[in-house]
DNA sequence: CCATTACAGTAACATTTGTTACAGAAGATT
DNA sequence: AATCTTCTGTAACAAATGTTACTGTAATGG
């Protein structure tokens, strides 16, 4: 395990580090729409990503949805990491977005290593600072952008995270992800391969120019 | 100076570091109005609110605005913390809701303190976790809810603030925090007074029941 | 006091987004 | 092959929000 934590953390923390995380961290691999968090649960350790990507959304009361961003490998979640440290309720879902490989840390070693390490100080508040950013880049699309637009980010960020132009998803996906009704997904659709930047199949997209 | 400190962080932090804040802070009032943050400035302190209110906006490239939370006594602006921590650009707008009391903190120390006192660190992060969840609330409102609801929301975030059941803005300024059009404001509001929740004269909305 | 400006009310209309309903095609199941 | 289910396309319509234009009235400044 050593040497994908290297891969991935090698260069942000020192060798005691890496060693530690090695010796108390659970390496974990889970396939692609695993539920990694549940809204409302208490988490008990943090991943950090190795591999894949991870999907983080919001979730109302109604149970209606809104994908937050995405983390990828070197990332961790923000959300988990305060609700760890300052033992809150989760406020977030987290679903495997791809087959994805991640490192369980334990509650108490963050808070040791807090102390301990400046480098894992500064990881955890650069990536409140990302994690921040990201919040507020979807305040930005929701605000700001028309559906056909953030439907164009998204299927960008799909693109990025996968690391594939072929999107393979339903329209209705599409729509939770983007808190709108399958129909208005199909019509946006529609007009972008009209426009000749996408191409739909059934449960596929092949995006040509976004 | 010591004595205002202490009756809005007493309780949080150490004597030392309660001492230290006196000895390398700088006591700021700023009126309302006062624009403190303009997006894309570099940061070299940080402030402490000790008493008023600070609102935090967003700003897209057309100069359009949105209101993402209000700051009150004992917060500090996360954006601003990563900011300087990371030095980064400031990617949000900060303006005096009302004629506001701060304690600036020069940069260098913030970074010395996060080593040197657990309470500090602490602060740190609480602060993080909570502008993280106000962020995602913003979210949940533009998302999830109809503008209606999202302007009652707003009355009421006002009448916590500024502590005061008559807010003394334009239906335009409202317009802007909420980022719609001020005939849209106008139309919500007469609806609500039409349903005896508020009372409209000109510049001032008296608020009745939200 | 008069002229000017800022603010609020309202109507008419455009646009965007959401909803309902239905049809046909693609897969899956038996 | 016949049936069933899921996914997509489309039309028709409803609701929410945004835009433009014009009004009257309150406040302001000479």
């Amino acid at each position: 395990m050593i040497e994908e934590i290297k891969n991935n953390y090698g260069t942000l923390f020192e060798n005691d580090l890496l060693e530690e995380i090695n010796q108390v961290g659970t390496f974990k691999e889970v396939p692609e729409g695993f539920e990694l968090i549940k809204p409302g649960s208490y988490i008990k350790s943090m991943p950090l990503v190795l591999g894949g990507a991870i999907k983080i959304l919001r979730e109302d009361n109604d149970g209606d949805e809104l994908l937050l961003y995405f983390l990828e490998k070197g990332d961790t979640c923000a959300m988990t990491l305060s609700c760890c440290l300052g033992h809150h309720k989760s406020e977030i879902k987290a679903i495997a977005e791809t087959d994805a490989k991640l490192i369980m840390i334990p509650i108490e070693k963050m808070e040791e290593w807090t102390t301990k390490y400046k480098s894992w100080r500064n990881f955890v508040f650069e990536s409140y600072h990302q994690r921040l950013i990201e919040a507020i880049e979807t305040i930005d699309s929701i605000a700001f952008l028309k559906m056909d637009d953030r439907l164009l980010k998204y299927l960008r960020d799909k693109i990025k995270v996968n690391n594939d132009h072929i999107i393979n998803n339903t329209h209705q996906e599409i729509a939770y992800d983007l808190h709108t009704s399958r129909v208005v997904i199909s019509r946006l659709l529609k007009k972008l391969e009209q426009d000749g930047r996408v191409k739909l199949n059934r449960n596929n997209i092949e995006v040509i120019a976004v």
